[in-house]
DNA sequence: TTTAAATATATGCTTATGCGTATATCAATA
DNA sequence: TATTGATATACGCATAAGCATATATTTAAA
């Protein structure tokens, strides 16, 4: 991970949604994503797997569903742009209604 | 201005480097960054008019120089990120090449 | 072992991005 | 006003990015 893929990982709406939505949330499946950002599912998926080839996203499959979180192993830099993304969208439209989304889902995966 | 088109503008490795020179030094004009970077002079001045196009530099002519800046009033979640993407790039080798190579300019313009 | 739900990938396509080269514009000066 | 240095833009091209749709894979449960 350097910098410059960071911002890149972060300049496309979708995949800023999702990673901002990580980081509140701290993990999340594909199906919760899909969900909440009301997109179709192989777009979540395609994004979800090229930043998690970039490094910055790791993946674990709990029985049916692969859960989705932030790297903890990146470099010290990150974190703090990390932090910032997120601020930078939590008072947006958009981070409100994803948000919302992710609750009233039904049938939502109970977490471990 | 909005997250992720600040994220687009800094997701280019020419960008960046213009951007985090700019954040260090000020104010910096289009011959100075051509020569700090070792690029062409089209490629920095096309990628210096599309951040100006974002709003996220502003330019400001002087004689025969023109002179880019960060816009200073950007949106306030701007200014953390364009602290942190600078401390993410302080360090690295390329960084401190650019500043080698702007101070060792030949016939650099003095500024105001 | 068939079915269904969750997830991933392949395909074909369109558009966006970045580049080098050439050229245009602008400002200062001879 | 001709020339020079600084900057901007136009053009043609190659590649990357993102998408929708269809399909494959994996897991759990019937």
């Amino acid at each position: 991970m350097s910098p410059v893929l960071l911002f890149k990982c972060l300049s496309d709406d979708t995949r800023l949604r999702c990673v901002t939505l990580l980081q509140k949330q701290g993990k999340l499946c594909v199906c919760e994503l899909t969900a909440a950002l009301e997109l179709s599912q192989p777009k979540i998926s395609r994004h979800l797997a090229s930043l998690r080839q970039c490094g910055l996203l790791l993946d674990s499959r709990e029985g049916q569903w692969v859960y989705y979180r932030i790297n903890p192993n990146l470099p010290d830099w990150a974190f703090p742009l990390l932090d910032n993304a997120l601020m930078a969208v939590e008072h947006s439209t958009v981070f409100h209604q994803d948000l919302e989304r992710l609750q009233n889902m039904e049938c939502r995966p109970e977490m471990a």
